[in-house]
DNA sequence: CCCAAGGTTAGCATATTTGCTAACCTTTGT
DNA sequence: ACAAAGGTTAGCAAATATGCTAACCTTGGG
């Protein structure tokens, strides 16, 4: 069906994907939509049109080194999926895990 | 497709999409800026110093009222606050759980 | 081999955010 | 009363994100 994605790469081999967050300093926010989208079961394309956009914004949300994300897109997208978009400051604790969110 | 997913309720159902939108307008970020930035010991213009920008800037992330919050700017607050700044997808669970950041 | 589905990318006009200045308000201390 | 510190707001140019079109790539099925 689709071609492997790097999004798709990032969630189906961790080791890749912890080399992958060590190397860029990403939250790792691209590989979390591709994620989130999956769960809900919709392509690029039909997310798209339930924000009233393009499959080609999607695509860009979902690239490695994207640096342009705005919260009013993402809470979008989080409610198109059937989710909720958390936001938060951690203070660093010393070996403590960061939370998961899921 | 198969099945009517909770996204598909949130598109269909208007109202409710519209209570949600509501309730989760502006997450709370403003709130959360300035009681992070309070527990930094910073004031306003001590914090817009560190990430290279004017108070007003500031104050304008912590109006209540704001929308156009980006990633890159509160990650660089988190930074300057010695705080990371963490983002993520969470579907809906029954009732409210509280958001379980700081 | 073709074709379609899903995804990626480039390039552009428009929309939005950002940084900035300058003014203003409120509180606190002298 | 005055001054200063901390915060808010308006308004603007510059920077950046967004929406869009149109092309392209890759994979799987017939």
């Amino acid at each position: 069906m689709s071609q492997k994605t790097y999004a798709d790469k990032l969630l189906s081999d961790k080791s890749f994907r912890e080399d992958f967050e060590q190397e860029y300093k990403n939250l790792g926010i691209s590989e979390k939509i591709a994620g989130l989208r999956h769960k809900a079961h919709l392509t690029q394309e039909e997310l798209a049109e339930r924000i009233h956009t393009t499959k080609s914004a999607i695509s860009r949300y979902e690239s490695n080194n994207y640096q342009g994300y705005s919260l009013s897109l993402l809470q979008k997208i989080a409610v198109a999926c059937g989710a909720d978009l958390e936001v938060g400051f951690a203070f660093k604790k010393n070996g403590r895990k960061a939370p998961a969110f899921n």
